[in-house]
RNA sequence: GGGACGUUAGCUCAGUUGGUUAGAGCGCCACGUUGACAUCGUGGAGGUCGAUAGUUCGAGUCUAUUACGUCCCACCA
């Protein structure tokens, strides 16, 4: 089976990694069913229907694979659910660009025509990224995929907004929210972003009425005006005392409005004038319900100037700033424009400058659901990786506001709110129209009332509104609150996600966790931090900094580009992509794959080998190994322990390098004992599988003949074994290989070839530490070609030979007229400079009686150690310098 | 305006409860084709831990102040 002929030089993962994958979705390996292990259930964060895979998804899915993987090795019944979002106004947004593009006006169409060409353009472009995942390697349970449109889900929306509904959670109200005039629908405070820009202050003069001169008012908002009510001054301020009681005229139109006092106004601001615009401000809108002032609405739904401003009637509200601004200066009403620095919000979605408006909106009252949910992450019932997010969620939690839920489209879940009879003011919350006629009949005791008189609410819900049921609502946990699923795999384990989504989702999933099912919907939440390029800057596809996450897998395959990714990825670190971190995951890669080959390249054809971890005991560097192996294992176990995902592949990165291949296999060439480091390479493979599930898979399928339940997807995670570390052989090792750096190092120096045969000599302290370190020196000789090696207490140093003291052996290296004197004693007392330097530091330490009295007993013996250390290697450099000269 | 976090080698980051003249990966420099791997090997050069002041026998590791940076929250016209 296995044949070197078979083996390429380079790792080809393009040839094995689709084949894998299918191999194990075929035998149904991603699949979970409820059964006797313990469960282990990750919900993937539903990316956009209709979006594409991009780097932030590449770190975060792999992320997730790494822990579903290993907890499938640690024998958990892992469950990876995958989904997408219907993401309402995003998708929306699209689809009405897609019509325009197509000749069709949103407006010309019925809701069911609106949402037909929704469903086909979900159809075309909806569940690419799956497809993507997979590429990945990702290993959800596909067949558990949902969809947050998927009449199920659909119906966990509408029960759940029933549900909160008739326990008071869910209120219908006027309300001053943000409106996005470009998709023309309220939004929650969530998605309304700052931005900052450079803007124009615009003074205004408005004329008391009774001709005793001018207020001037700043504002950044002069189109408004003509919704002005009141202007407001500080009670109190000195400075326009003399206007209390007046009435002054807006310009342009010349309505009389009232000067009033209000506490809100900051007397040092500006000229201590405020206009009060209660329709288009919400700090106006506050001081006018205190002071029972007039609303005067001037803006449509998109932003264009309506009949009630008068003038510049139909114009947008930017083109109206500019024009009104012209208008003012002609009147004479202009006592200044400074520029300066200020906050603007923004749509998150469609970047349009968001515009306070009154309206009658559908909101969640958080304040009763909030409070489990923070207390289940301030008590660590959620655990936060890091924890330095449990403040920023403390904050948001503590300052919550009403969720304002419903919007003003069509691609989402419709409220359930039935209207009848006027003015749609009265109305029944139920599932059906059939109900709701009943319903409607109870409550208005109007027996006449027909269908003709029912009317849906038109708004759908917030996509959040949806997502935020995720965890409950692909276990069908809605429908049947007692399913077996649900009851088997809720709560689950592990979220993870990236922290701009802590209030869109995280918190509110929490939230819904105790409000639908008591307790914590996941226990553990792990936040990515953004993928940046290596200026810093967010990847995006504007910027076209990004690079195709396919095109990486395809260049660098997906176990390269998983490592690359995983590499540089604290919890909580922003990532800063560099192509040059998938490459060294591609060399690693292609590094194992070596290894491997080379084993393969002792074999032979036709044996059987069968793969081994009963190590020589009596062979150093066998013990070494093995002790390596589980000291990493046991570094590793901690490290997922504790979420730290880069620490882990680093540990098993200097373990496969470092430790297996520069050292263990070169001590051992030429004859490696083939089923002991096949056995090696089980339990690295098993290591590294979560991380790089394909060559892993690929490797492990190439070392013996395996029947489908041997693949190593499914095998067992290796146990620690903590009889096999090794503090003696690890130690013992160490000074094999610094012996051996010495030299190469001395080579190096002299420039001599690293194989040309050297006479050494090794002055050791005592005879016991001969006996020792003969012992051991079998390793050395393999390694550094020798023309003599002698070993003892006195030896004799021969002529020209140049001396490296390595911990307390003197390393003594025959060079025979190569030697450079004067370098030499350059080189030594440069050593014994440091290391004086060091024993003073020491010295000084155990002169101070504070530090011997009051310091723990084993930190002053160590520090001796130290002194009697130093002091005898200074010595002999001293001696190695005497005989130089 | 409030808050959180960060500031350690050229870059990205580790440094657990204060106790070896500070570590890793990458990069860099030099040498190298000893038949697994140049997607490689060997060796090497690079920090005194943002600044200041304290606590302590002892501080990158605790405290205070300060500078700079990042992020979050916030209705100042």
């Amino acid at each position: 089976m296995l044949n070197v002929s078979d083996i390429p030089k380079k790792f080809e993962p393009g040839s094995v990694e689709a084949r894998w994958y299918a191999y194990w979705e075929q035998n149904g390996f991603f699949h979970s069913t409820p059964d006797d292990r313990e469960p282990f259930t990750v919900l993937i964060p539903p990316p956009n229907v209709t979006g594409v895979l991009h780097m932030g998804h590449m770190l975060n899915n792999t992320l997730q694979d790494v822990l579903v993987r290993r907890a499938r090795m640690l024998g958990k019944n892992a469950c990876w659910v995958p989904g997408t979002d219907h993401a309402s106004i995003a998708t929306e947004a699209k689809v009405v660009q897609k019509l325009r593009k197509d000749g069709i006006k949103k407006g010309d169409l019925t809701r069911d025509e609106f949402l037909k060409h929704a469903w086909a353009w979900t159809d075309t472009h909806g569940g690419i990224i799956l497809k993507q995942l997979r590429t990945l390697g990702a290993s959800c349970d596909w067949e558990r995929t949902r969809f947050t449109m998927e009449p199920d889900l659909y119906d966990a929306v509408i029960d759940c907004f029933i549900e909160l509904y008739e326990r008071g959670h869910i209120y219908r109200g006027v309300r001053m929210i943000n409106w996005d005039p470009e998709a023309k629908t309220a939004l929650s405070d969530e998605e309304v972003l700052f931005k900052e820009v450079r803007a124009k202050m615009v003074h205004i003069r408005y004329a008391c009425t009774d001709g005793s001169g001018d207020v001037v008012i700043a504002t950044q908002r002069p189109e408004t005006i003509m919704a002005d009510v009141a202007v407001a001054i500080h009670p109190d301020n000195p400075k326009t005392a003399h206007l209390k009681g007046k009435t002054v005229r807006i310009p342009l139109i010349n309505r009389e409005i009232p000067i009033i006092e209000d506490d809100y106004v900051d007397p040092e601001f500006g000229t201590g004038a405020l206009k009060v615009t209660p329709a288009h401000d919400r700090n106006d809108y506050e001081i006018g319900k205190r002071h029972n002032l007039e609303v005067i609405d001037i803006l449509n739904a998109d932003g264009s100037l309506n009949e009630t401003a008068q003038i510049l009637v139909g114009l947008d509200r930017f083109k109206a700033r500019t024009e009104i601004v012209k208008l003012l200066e002609d009147g004479g009403f202009i006592a200044g424009v400074e520029e300066y620095t200020t906050n603007i919000s923004v749509s998150e979605r469609t970047d349009a400058v968001v515009e306070p408006r009154l309206s009658l909106q559908w909101f969640l009252d958080t304040k009763e659901l909030s409070k489990p949910a923070l207390e289940a992450v301030m008590s660590d019932e959620i655990r936060f990786h890091p924890p330095k997010f449990k403040n920023t969620y403390r904050h948001w939690m503590e300052n919550i506001q009403d969720w304002c839920i419903s919007r003003q489209l069509w691609w989402g879940q419709r409220i359930p709110a039935w209207f009848y009879g006027e003015g749609e003011q009265e109305y029944v919350i139920c599932r059906t129209a059939e109900e709701a006629l009943d319903k409607a009949r109870a409550k208005s005791g109007n027996e006449k009332l027909t269908s003709a008189d029912i009317r849906q609410e038109d708004d759908v819900l917030d996509t959040w509104f949806s997502s935020w049921l995720w965890p409950i609502s692909v276990f069908d946990g809605f429908k049947d609150k007692d399913n077996a699923d649900i009851r088997y795999y809720y709560p689950t384990n592990d979220l993870v996600t990236a922290p701009e989504i802590m209030f869109f989702w995280v918190a509110r999933m929490v939230m819904a966790g105790y409000a639908f099912r008591g307790g914590v919907p996941f226990k553990n939440v792990y936040y990515t931090g953004i993928v940046r390029d290596k200026q810093r800057r967010k990847m995006s596809k504007s910027l076209g900094n990004s690079p195709d996450p396919l095109d990486l897998i395809a260049q660098y395959g997906a176990d390269g580009t998983r490592a690359g990714m995983l590499f540089s990825s604290p919890a909580g670190n922003d990532l800063l992509f560099d192509e040059a971190l998938v490459e060294q995951g591609r060399n690693f890669a292609n590094k194992i794959w070596n290894a491997f080959r080379f084993i393969t390249m002792q074999m032979e054809v036709g044996k059987t080998y069968t793969p081994t971890l009963d190590f020589d005991e009596s062979n150093l560097a066998d013990r070494w190994m093995r002790s390596r192996i589980m000291r990493t294992l046991k570094e590793v176990n901690q490290h997922f322990e504790d979420y730290r995902i880069s620490d882990a592949l680093q540990s098993l990165y200097s373990l496969v390098w470092d430790d297996f291949c520069d050292w263990y296999i070169e001590i051992n060439k030429p004859d490696v004992n083939v089923e002991r480091a096949l056995g090696i390479f089980e339990v690295l493979m098993k290591m590294l599988h979560p991380m790089m599930p394909f060559i892993t898979e690929d490797i492990w399928q190439r070392i013996r003949e395996r029947s489908t339940s041997e693949a190593l997807m499914i095998s067992a995670w290796p146990e620690l074994r903590e009889d096999w570390i090794s503090d003696d052989a690890e130690a013992r090792l160490v000074l094999q290989k610094e012996l051996i750096s010495a030299l190469r190092n001395v080579r190096a120096g002299k420039n001599l070839s690293p194989v040309a045969p050297l006479a050494i000599g090794l002055s050791v302290e005592s005879d016991a530490q001969t006996t020792e370190l003969e012992r051991d020196l079998w390793i050395f000789r393999k390694l550094q070609k020798t023309s003599d090696l002698r070993i003892g207490t006195s030896l004799e140093k021969p002529k020209g030979s140049v001396s490296v003291v390595v911990r307390n052996v003197e390393l003594m290296v025959s060079l025979d007229g190569l030697i450079d004197t004067e370098a030499e004693k350059t080189r030594i007392n440069g050593e014994i400079q440091r290391l004086e330097g060091f024993l003073k530091s020491v010295q000084s330490k155990l002169l101070n009686s504070g530090f011997v009295d009051r310091a723990p007993a084993d930190v002053v013996a160590n520090e001796r150690q130290k002194l009697a250390d130093a002091s005898q290697n200074i010595e002999k450099l001293r001696s190695i310098l005497a005989d130089l000269s």
